[in-house]
DNA sequence: CCCGATAGTTCGATAAAGACGAAATATGTA
DNA sequence: TACATATTTCGTCTTTATCGAACTATCGGG
């Protein structure tokens, strides 16, 4: 399988990271790899019931708009917060969607 | 015509407020009335061609999810960007989303 | 190697959301 | 009252999202 292609840094656009910001389900796997580990597709949104396609599908949004980095690690693909970046990219945006305010 | 509701702001959810700013028409509103001043549904979004019905559907949005204040002047219909409440509710959002990055 | 199990993606069909012209509603002015 | 202005609502069409099923890739063990 092709190894994936995530979006150089001065490509991100803020408006399609927002976009990808404004599902729960997506939100929901950012808060989770904000603290800083790595996750699989399985282990993403594993208390809820969305099948597999979906997060899948989710995933991918997140990788393209350059929210996560993702990587193989044996048949697993291991996602991971591009933390450091959209810090530079975005300074404040990840702090401010991050803490636990769940409005 | 009844007047609009405005969600409280402990009812606004940052998933909502996310959603409504991952538009790129909507993005532009809000950067817009980030001026401080108000603006009916007639001058958003004037340099673009999108029609008023859909002008006013984004203006909708941007009002349930809590990011703007609509009152009604004359037969016009004043906007303003809820900056303060969202500052109270969202710390450093939009801070975050308002500068001139535009990705 | 080939097989089965595991992890994810892709496909295809249905469901939900968005766009926009046309018609309706509300307000102001003559 | 009649007409113009400002905006919403409605109906239709297009786009996007969801999710099961089928496909692809990787690993471990005969």
């Amino acid at each position: 399988m092709a190894e994936f292609t995530h979006p150089r840094l001065d490509d991100i656009s803020l408006e399609t990271v927002l976009h990808a910001l404004g599902d729960p389900a997506r939100l929901q796997i950012v808060r989770t790899l904000a603290g800083g580990g790595e996750m699989c597709c399985e282990g993403t949104l594993c208390s809820t019931h969305i099948p597999k396609s979906t997060r899948s599908n989710h995933l991918r949004i997140l990788r393209n708009a350059g929210l996560i980095h993702t990587r193989r690690r044996g048949r697993e693909l291991m996602n991971a917060l591009r933390r450091g970046e959209l810090d530079k990219r975005f300074p404040g945006l990840l702090d401010a969607v991050l803490p636990l305010v769940n409005g």
